[in-house]
DNA sequence: GGACGGTATTCTGTAGGCAGTCGACGAAAA
DNA sequence: TTTTCGTCGACTGCCTACAGAATACCGTCC
């Protein structure tokens, strides 16, 4: 129970439960969101995601505010829900927070090194590595989360694991452009983080693991620089469904 | 824009907004919790609370699903709300936790170092003082909150004030107990922070906090283990109505 | 021609209601 | 007496419906 829904996906045991609607439509959303189908800064209507999504307007309520304490989408009382719009800014300081989170879980889980967790990091990154020699990005971004993810959990503060897991999700919008950028020397400081761990040298995995999420954030400016995207409304307008003739 | 809800109550200007149900159940749940009026491993059934607040059901289990979010409540799927029961390790983390955001924040606080803020921050520290030499424990503790929200807010970084926010909101509801016995020495602590920051000493104003709730975190702990909790049950159930007669 | 106010429309916020599901209690069997 | 199964009750999850708020459209007036 502790440490089985830490990863998300590699506890598929248990029940493939129904699920609630409302997290099937969370799921939906985000996955509308970073497929790029939802724009930033477009008005997301309730009725609309609804009918879209074959349900009924509450759980596309509830996925919502989800989804906004979240920091996926803006929740404007009386006025509803829009894409959140990335600032360049936020990205850095999101990336600063997620440097130092991470940071601290690789100096914990380097204290209390544990074989198994070893083992199972070192798995992840072979995983990694054949994905990108593969060039199959999405899997190598989904497996270097879980492989954060899982460092996290090995820090055994359950706390900041999920305050991490709650950054890094909002980092993997960004991280996906980012990765192929990367590539394999994103896989080589995993290694040489899972080495520091395994020695137990506290010092030098908070040093590769502060090194190594400075180098994407770096490279994520540097992506954002060479193609600025095209500056959103500064007000969000409420679309307006075009009147209908007769 | 920028900072005005980083307080919550600092900003009482803007509009006295009617504000949503859902955010009013949100804030009186919260009070209900922090009061000892819900005791930790309570079932919440929504109707009930609903006929409390004189509110639908609906604004209700919006409010408990954000509430979950920010670790106030668990949300068992299909069974429903039980107010969190924290734990002693926990709390442990989530002190741990606090201190590794607040350090940063003090850092970076001291770094871009602002003359109005630490005209704000002092002005804090007065009332706090004040607060604990008339022995108002809730005044000073909500002083405290509001001092180490504005460190956050002063370290330019949103995404981590944002974070550490939330984390001390929940801080909070273990901490009213410490405060009286802390009393003036965590005051004295606040104003040699304030004058790291005021000089710009990054290293020093970053090891002051450190320090700072490393104590509340030691402090908190002795509390604890001169009044342990009474067991609470480890399955939570259902509590069920006595049954009707006739 | 431009600005302003009225109006219509659309969407959100909230309420109420129904079916599914989960747990508890009680009876029957071993 | 203990275990197992059936039944009941209550609560959650979801859907539908209604009232209020906010905005865009459009005609009128200056």
């Amino acid at each position: 129970m502790l440490l089985s829904d830490q990863g998300g996906q590699t506890a598929a045991a248990k029940i493939p439960r129904p699920a609630t609607l409302r997290e099937s439509v969370i799921e939906a959303i985000q996955e509308l969101i970073v497929s790029g189908q939802l724009r930033p800064g477009q008005h997301l209507v309730e009725s609309e995601l609804a009918g879209l999504l074959g349900v009924s307007r509450q759980p596309v309520r509830e996925a919502l505010q989800q989804l906004s304490g979240e920091g996926w989408v803006d929740l404007h009382p009386g006025q509803g829900a829009f894409v959140h719009v990335p600032t360049l800014e936020e990205a850095d300081q999101l990336l600063a927070v997620r440097a130092l989170l991470e940071t601290e879980s690789a100096r914990l889980a380097a204290k209390h090194t544990d074989e198994q967790g070893v083992r199972r990091l070192r798995e992840l990154c072979s995983h990694g590595i054949a994905a990108v020699k593969s060039d199959d990005v999405d899997a190598a971004v989904a497996t270097n989360s879980e492989l954060h993810a899982l460092v996290t959990a090995l820090s055994g503060n359950k706390v900041l694991a999920e305050l991490a897991s709650q950054v890094a999700r909002r980092v993997r919008w960004y991280h996906t452009p980012v990765a192929r950028q990367r590539g394999m020397t994103s896989w080589e400081e995993h290694t040489a983080l899972i080495d520091a761990i395994e020695a137990g040298d506290e010092r030098r995995a908070a040093k590769i693991m502060r090194e190594h999420t400075e180098h994407t954030r770096v490279s994520y400016m540097e992506q954002r620089e060479n193609e600025p995207v095209e500056p959103a409304p500064s007000k969000p307008v409420r679309r307006r469904r075009p009147r209908q003739l007769g």
